[in-house]
DNA sequence: TGATTTCTGCGTATAAATTACGCATAAAAT
DNA sequence: ATTTTATGCGTAATTTATACGCAGAAATCA
C-alpha cells in the first residue's frame, strides 16, 4: 500500500466510496400498546426473515429524504414524523457489501396508515415490542437503540407526532407516556406535570363516552 | 427514470455509492478555559481556510477507527476519547462530489499531545470557543452540535476523558464543569453533588501550593 | 329509576432535591 | 506576625417531586 493511501484523507474525485443506507424503526401506538413495524425479507440475504424497513440513499437524496422513500416503497406510509438515531458503520454488517447506516425512529398512528404491501416485501406487520421475532442483520440493536433514544426524547420534550388525535384528553396522553416509558404514572402528579408546561390547553369541550366526561386538549402552538 | 429505479432500495452489488467521512471537533480544556482544535486547509476547495479535521472513512474502516486515523494524520494527535454526534447529508455540502459525513466529539489534554503538522495541513492551532474563526463547509453547524451533544453528556454523566490529571481536587473538576458548561458553580453544591455520587474517591493526598491544602481525588473505578 | 361504579379535576401533606450562604481552619502571601 | 485566599463542613430556605384524599360527573348495573 501506498503511503499516499496511509497518509490521505483529503476527499477527491476518486475517493472510496460505499453503499450508504437508513432503517427506520417505525413505532405505532395501537390499543395502548407500543408497536413496531417489521417487513419480511422477499429475497435474500435473509429471505424470509423480518427486518425493520430500509434502504439505500441514492443520488440526490438526503438520509431524511431517503427515509421517507423507503418507507412509501416498502410499506405504503407517508408522512412519518422521524428523528435521527445513529449512525452503524461496522464493517461486516451486510453479507452482499460494506455498507453505512444511518438510524431513525418514527412514530405514526397505524390506524391512518394502511399498510401496502410493496414488491420488495414479502409481508408487513406490527409487533408488540415485547414479542419482536428475531431479526435480520443487526437490527435488534438497532431497534433498541431506536426505542431507548426515543424513550430520552419523550422525557424531555413532548412528543406525540401524529399518535393522538388534536383533541385529546389527559388520561389519553398519559396512556401514550406510559406505553412508551412502559411505566405507570401517577395521574394527578401527571396532570400537574404536563399542564404546568404549557405545552397543551384546555378547549373548553368535553369528551363523552367517559364516566366522569373529561376536558378536551389540544397542542399549544407547537410541533410535536 | 425506470420504474426500478424510483422504488428499488435494495442493496445490491451496483448500488449507488458515495463518499463518508468524519469529522471530529476536538476539544480541549488549557488553562482553565476550552477550546477546539482546527487545521487549516493545504488545498483547494477552500485553501487557506479552517476547518474540523476530518477526512474520508476508507475501505476497511469504521468511522471510529476513520476518526483515529485522521486525528493522528492530521494533527499527530492519538488515543482521543471520542463519541458519535450525528451524520449530516445534505447532497450539496461539498464542492468536489457528494458527500456524507459522521460527527464526532473528542476530548483532550493539549498539554499530552503536542501537536505535529502533517502533509495534509497548512496549519494547526487551538482557538477558545469564544473566538473561532469563520469555518469552512459546514463546520460552524458541526462544531456547534458536537459541543451541544457534549454539554448534554457533561450532565448527565461524569466526563473528563484525559482532562485531568489521575489526581485532582474538587475545584480542578468544577473549573472544568464550569469550561465545559460556561457556566458558574457554587463551590459548595458542587462538592456536595460530585461526592454524593460516589464516582470519586478522596485518597488521602493533598496538594500542595494552595491555600487550604486541598484533598486530592482520584476516579472511582470508572471509565470517564 | 336509584344505587353503584369508575373516572375526572382539584386539592394538600410529605419527602426529596436544589439552591443559598455562614463560618472555622489551613496554607500561602505580604 | 498579620492578612489573604481557598478549603471543608455545615444549616436554612426554596423548589421540585411523590403520595394520596375527596367531591362530583357520567356511565353502568340491579
Amino acid at each position: 500500500m501506498k503511503d499516499s493511501e496511509i497518509t490521505n484523507v483529503a476527499v477527491t474525485e476518486d475517493a472510496y466510496e460505499c453503499t450508504v443506507t437508513v432503517d427506520c424503526a417505525v413505532f405505532g401506538y395501537q390499543e395502548g400498546v407500543l408497536k413496531l413495524l417489521l417487513v419480511q425479507k422477499l429475497t435474500d440475504p435473509f429471505k424470509g426473515q423480518w427486518l425493520l424497513p430500509g434502504g439505500i440513499i441514492k443520488k440526490g437524496q438526503t438520509a431524511e429524504e431517503a427515509v421517507d422513500n423507503v418507507l412509501v416503497n416498502l410499506t405504503g406510509i407517508d408522512n412519518v414524523h422521524h428523528r435521527q438515531v445513529k449512525c452503524y458503520s461496522d464493517v461486516n454488517r451486510h453479507p452482499v457489501k460494506r455498507v453505512i447506516t444511518i438510524s431513525f425512529y418514527g412514530l405514526v398512528k397505524p390506524e391512518n396508515h394502511p399498510l401496502i404491501k410493496k414488491k420488495n416485501v414479502n409481508n408487513i406487520e406490527w409487533f408488540r415490542i415485547d414479542q419482536l421475532p428475531p431479526l435480520a442483520f443487526d437490527h435488534e440493536l438497532i431497534s433498541d437503540e431506536a426505542l431507548q433514544k426515543l424513550k430520552m426524547n419523550v422525557e424531555e420534550r413532548l412528543i406525540l407526532g401524529e399518535l393522538l388525535p388534536k383533541k385529546f384528553t389527559i388520561t389519553e396522553l398519559q396512556k401514550l407516556y406510559e406505553a412508551l416509558l412502559d411505566d405507570r404514572l401517577d395521574r394527578r402528579n401527571f396532570r400537574k406535570k404536563i399542564l404546568q408546561k404549557k405545552l397543551i390547553k384546555n378547549i373548553g369541550e368535553k369528551k363523552k363516552g367517559i364516566k366522569g366526561a373529561p376536558d378536551l386538549f389540544t397542542l399549544n402552538d407547537h410541533k410535536a
